[in-house]
DNA sequence: AGATACTTGTTGTTTAAAACAACAAATACA
DNA sequence: TGTATTTGTTGTTTTAAACAACAAGTATCT
């Protein structure tokens, strides 16, 4: 199972459509504000109180979210009753990496309920992943509190998706070459299991939750240890291509280069940006990002700076292309790129604006990613929630 | 005047606006066939017979299309009845260029039916594009069949445009800086005026009635004397970023070059991929693309396929940057991008490729415009005639 | 040629859901 | 204490899509 492509262009919407819709629209207002004042909903929706009350009332029946008496009432007036997500809905959020898996339970109301690590032997196979994910899906259910239910599993993964069909086409880093990923993981835990690229569930997550919450038209540009991958919002929908591979702007082209030292494209922005440069001339051989931040900031040594400066020249070469292509309001980083940003703000945006267009460039903001560690955590999560949220009265849910 | 912003998010839908919706849907349908049958917008709706009937027999009322009986039966059954966009209600498309304007009226069939191309003094200022364009359209607007009525005016700018207030700001070919354009053509035509830039107009006008007729992910690169341009259609919606700049295509960094010769951003797809450098080594001043075309496909200087050749390697890097970021279905191009491209299409596919990843390029179709002359005209006249369709039943026509 | 199946248009009725209206509840402020 | 203000609640109205039954027209089969 994986996520749904966008509905058909061309359709008409019936009287029950329309009913969806809207309980679509006010759920998901509910989950991305965590807790809203039904006031707040008449009024960013345009809908009639009493037809809200009536969505919020069929919402609360089907035990999705539940209304309580603010605390602190807000002004003149009656007050108006809070609206929140239930912590009984809860999404299981997946994330392999080389040497371990992260297993969470995120709950619709945003909250990272429990959150799990197992280390691995390094390079699982996907089966391997697999097995582990399912186990640990499997205990950590038991453990949830009664009452709770089940959406479904979000994966991300570092690599490229088939979206259609929930296939892993390839994953460099893992070796994990055509696999079946979200069907097996479905056999295994009888959930429902949706697999999305890690940065653009990444861009998700900050432009719902984090540092471009509320802008219509952002770019994302994370950085680890297996390259650069990017995202798009554009008119605050995704861009994810015809057949869901869209976002890898770790590959966009920013050099004529030809250096054979690299495994990639040579002359990309992912080619000329590495992480792996860092930790050479730092002489790490692995770091945390919070680690190599350190070594960024309190380097004196003139070669290294001049690596950093190189890198960062690059990124606004790489920052500058995307801003002429989408004409964005805010430009998102997250990983070490963070670093490069904060070492030399004012080099990294003029070196931007000199090789892109006046108008495109005079309003984007750069700024860093706002989610931490949860990043992933929370983007996975959104695939099956998106899943429930499009389908709030005929989604079925598994009990814990 | 401008083109509408896209609907708030979280907007919730009430009984109106879905007869809003659905008399777009329908009126949509037909624009974008010219004609249809009656049956067949049943089926692709997804609304009741009944439904259909009613909503076309409304939008016949207010004179946009026209119910007829078919002439060729196409099977069993009763036959259907075909619903046709009429000719009666017209939308004006002004074309600006260095050295001429031209004017054309457009029926919401999608018939060009009048189209005037009037010789101006070379670098015209905007105010005297104005003048001339709104004296073309008054003149045209007489000699329209009595009983038409017009949308509005659509104009293609070679340049920035500013979405919200129909600002052109920066026109380089042309020399036009900060024109309030819009507002001035409307004053003077007493018609409402919407800006585009040209290559997202081209793109728009390729997707809907073109080359990349009903495909969903696609990318648009045109070329001519000014450069080059490009527009994106991404889940069948036009990728306009923040302020409506984005698409700025020509503006890709693929080279790390930097040569002085050029007045716009070195190493860029525009800088690399130029028609005045394929003008020069066939010692032509100036030359209609036929006309430069037909030099490309007889040469036999070693030299010029020197450089046709680099152009179509700088060309396929540009391309595979682009694969990457949209993973687009359809590649289309415009312009002497048509001529690289049909020199030597296997080198230019193969360099694609292999700048690109598998997975986003193993499915992508490159295929020149099929619009020819008409690609502006239709594309500019697409923004009146889009307000129209948003807004079927409350849109006030001017009678011609 | 005539009967039959099939598809579509038409008309009148039903239904679903949002809007509306009137009132009650709860707050702030004079 | 009284009044204005905002919001929730309840019952009624309105709108538009769906539904159902029938009529119209075409193709196919015998």
């Amino acid at each position: 199972m994986t996520a749904d492509k966008a509905a058909p262009a061309h359709k008409g919407q019936s009287g029950e459509s329309v009913r969806q819709h809207n309980l679509s629209t006010v759920l998901r207002l509910v989950h991305l504000q965590g807790t809203i004042l039904r006031s707040k909903i008449t009024a960013t929706t345009g809908l009639n109180r009493s037809t809200v009350s009536d969505l919020v009332s069929e919402l609360s029946e089907l035990g999705l979210l539940v209304e309580k008496e603010t605390v602190a009432p807000t002004g003149v007036g009656r007050p108006s009753l809070a609206v929140t997500a239930t912590d009984n809905i809860v999404a299981f959020s997946v994330n392999p990496e080389i040497d371990a898996t992260t297993v969470s339970a995120v709950a619709l109301s945003g909250r990272v309920v429990t959150k799990e690590r197992r280390l691995m032997r390094s390079h699982p196979t996907a089966d391997n992943a697999i097995a582990v994910a399912s186990e640990m899906i499997a205990k950590m259910s038991k453990e949830l509190e009664p009452g709770t239910r089940i959406v479904g599993v979000g994966v991300s993964v570092p690599g490229q998706v088939r979206s259609s069909d929930g296939v892993i086409r390839f994953a460099p880093q893992l070796g994990w070459v055509e696999s079946a990923f979200a069907a097996a993981l479905s056999q295994e835990t009888g959930l429902p299991v949706y697999l999305g690229n890690d940065a653009s569930l990444g861009c998700i997550a900050e432009a719902r939750f984090g540092a471009a919450k509320g802008i219509n038209d952002a770019v994302f540009l994370f950085a680890g240890s297996g390259g650069i991958g990017g995202g798009v919002i554009s008119e605050g929908r995704t861009v994810s291509g015809a057949a869901g591979y869209a976002g890898e702007l770790g590959h966009i082209r920013i050099s004529s280069s030809k250096q054979v030292d690299y495994s990639g494209f040579p002359g990309t922005l992912e080619a000329l940006v590495r992480r792996n440069d860092l930790l050479d001339i730092f002489k790490l051989y692995v770091a945390t990002d919070e680690e190599l931040d350190a070594e960024i900031r309190s380097t004196e040594s003139t070669k290294a700076k001049r690596l950093i400066e190189d890198q960062i020249d690059s990124l606004a070469d790489g920052i500058s292309t995307l801003v002429n292509i989408f004409n964005p309001e805010v430009v998102v980083l997250g990983g070490f790129l963070t670093s490069l940003f904060e070492f030399a703000p004012d080099q990294l945006i003029s070196k931007m604006k000199r090789g892109a267009l006046a108008a495109a460039s005079e309003r984007v903001v750069i700024r860093k990613g706002a989610l931490g560690s949860n990043l992933l955590v929370l983007g996975a999560a959104e695939l099956p929630f998106e899943a429930l949220i499009n389908a709030p009265s005929s989604f079925s849910l598994t009990d814990a």
